[in-house]
RNA sequence: GGUGGGUUGGCCGAGAGGCGAGGCAACGGACUGCAAAUCCGUCUACACGGGUUCAAAUCCCGUACCCACCUCCA
């Protein structure tokens, strides 16, 4: 079976065939810095990592490029705002987004080209657009470059909508546009308002990137002229994924093979952007539950379906993924088995169906568990199957990514020494049969938020 | 106005013509000194109105409501 993806460039669901066998080129827009990430944020994130890890997994060498936008309107008005420097903001942001993406386990992408970075890809590439025609420096001095959006008459076709069909910009100043729809390619420098920092010499003068160009650039530059899969969240798909693809294609580059999209993570109907409050906020959920169970909880859902985030839900997810772990934790450590079962197989084939994926891991959990209670030697087997399919989903308990988090290992030891010695004494109760004394040591042990259980190896203890 | 998506059991959340995804909660049973964990079982749902079909949550027509995008957005 090979993997199909649902490309919305076609609203299709159709065999993933890579331009050079056994090899991907993904390219993913990544965020503006411009603030604190939130639990939208880091959907897009872990639904494009578990791609790449699929990929990986079923064989291909994978080229995952993630862009950074470090430098546009929303970053040079905050900072100023703020009054510190952009690349001070855009900086400090960036190293917040690299913490919570690491706190879920999102593996760092092949390269992080940021815009700021890549000024002569792009000027370049504005050139080129000119030199074909289907670009023009605004012709009010400003040292802006525009897109001609009539002079490509497949403007439109990522979105399938019309250009007479579109609203107009009604707020968005004209200008020196030809046309309204015409987007920035290159932003003059206003020297009044913005600083000296956040200006690029050009042929057009000072100025610097617009919005979209920066991702043309930069794919084109790692990935090449054509490469196999474009992802983003669907807020992107227009205008930011249809210009990117009518400026590359106007400048002769096939562009993207595949439109991937992710849906919305919303709270009470809102878009995330709009209600958000401070406990979105990645840091402040993950005092609620930790990253694996975060990342448990997106990867849950389908990653087209749009989900409407709360704290129940999350802890309801957390719940459900603290079952795969029990059972891991029961079965010992186990190896990683070669091979993904093929129940999951074929649901990560479909779309990359992790809620089926998913599962399969819970239907394996109870076989594992149900060979455990019985003494089966079969209990290792599943839970090496297990953990390969976790493993995939960036979800396997064991993996070093997710050490050193959530549980100090010196503090466990010292909790260990202390509540075992209650556990001595209880034992001897509970074999004197003397249960009230037993049940006031749990009691006593409890009400330090410590769970005793009894199992067949002895009694065990948890948090 | 244009474009795209949605409405599923107490809750979360899959599925896309027949065969009950999975989890959480609840209830019953097994196990346990009692628990916990685990296992077995129970709870048979698809916004509404028509239609097609031997068979519809799934296809078609209509209606209602919700969400997203239309140049700041993951």
């Amino acid at each position: 079976m090979t993997l199909r993806l649902h490309d919305t460039a076609t609203r299709e669901t159709r065999d993933f065939v890579p331009l050079t066998p056994g090899r991907a080129g993904i390219y993913v827009c990544g965020l503006t810095v411009q603030s604190e990430p939130h639990v939208g944020h880091v959907r897009s994130a872990v639904n494009f990592d578990v791609l790449r890890r699929w990929l990986t997994a079923t064989g291909h060498e994978v080229d995952f490029i993630r862009n950074v936008t470090d430098i546009d309107d929303k970053i040079l008005a905050k900072s100023a705002e703020q009054g510190v420097h952009w690349y001070a903001l855009a900086a400090a942001m960036k190293r917040e987004l690299d913490a919570a993406l690491a706190s879920i386990n999102v593996l760092p992408p092949t390269y992080e080209p940021g815009a700021t970075g890549h000024v002569p890809e792009i000027v370049e590439l504005i050139e080129q657009l000119v030199a074909r025609g289907h670009a023009y420096a605004a012709e009010d001095g400003s040292g802006d470059v525009y897109f001609d959006v009539r002079s490509w008459p497949s403007y439109g076709e990522l979105t399938r909508q019309r250009v007479e069909d579109m609203e107009p910009a009604g707020d968005a100043d004209p200008r020196g546009k030809r046309d309204p729809r015409d987007f920035a390619l290159w932003k003059g420098h206003k020297s009044e308002t913005e600083p000296a920092t956040a200006a690029w010499p050009s042929p057009w003068g000072p100025g610097r990137p617009g919005w979209h160009i920066e991702c043309s650039a930069m794919a084109g530059k790692y990935l090449g002229p054509a490469f196999d899969i474009h992802g983003g969240g669907v807020d992107l798909r227009f205008p930011h994924h249809e210009n990117e693809q009518a400026q590359s294609r106007a400048a002769g580059r096939p562009f993207a093979s595949y439109w991937l999209h992710n849906a919305w993570i919303t709270t009470a109907g809102e878009k995330m952007s709009k209600s958000l409050g401070n406990s979105m906020l990645i840091p402040s959920v993950l005092e609620r539950v930790r990253g694996i169970e975060l990342r448990y909880y997106i990867v849950a859902a389908h990653y087209r379906s749009h989900v409407e985030f709360s704290f129940e839900a999350l802890e309801e997810a957390a719940k459900a993924f603290r079952r795969i772990e029990d059972f891991l934790d029961r079965a010992g450590v186990s190896a990683v088995a070669s091979e993904v079962p093929a129940a999951f197989a074929a649901a990560m084939d479909d779309d990359l169906g992790t809620p089926a994926a998913v599962a399969v891991v819970h239907d394996l959990v109870r076989q594992g568990n149900s060979a455990l209670s019985t003494g089966d030697s079969a209990a290792a087997g599943i839970a090496a199957q297990v953990r390969a399919m976790l493993g995939v989903l960036g979800l396997d308990p064991a993996d070093p990514a997710w050490a050193g988090r959530g549980s100090d290992d010196r503090l466990t030891e010292v909790v260990d020494a202390l509540v075992r010695g209650l556990l001595e004494e209880r034992t001897a109760a509970r074999e004197a049969k003397d249960w009230v004394r037993a049940d006031a040591i749990r009691d006593r042990i409890k009400a330090a938020g410590v769970e005793v259980e009894d199992t067949p190896a002895g009694p065990k203890w948890s948090v």
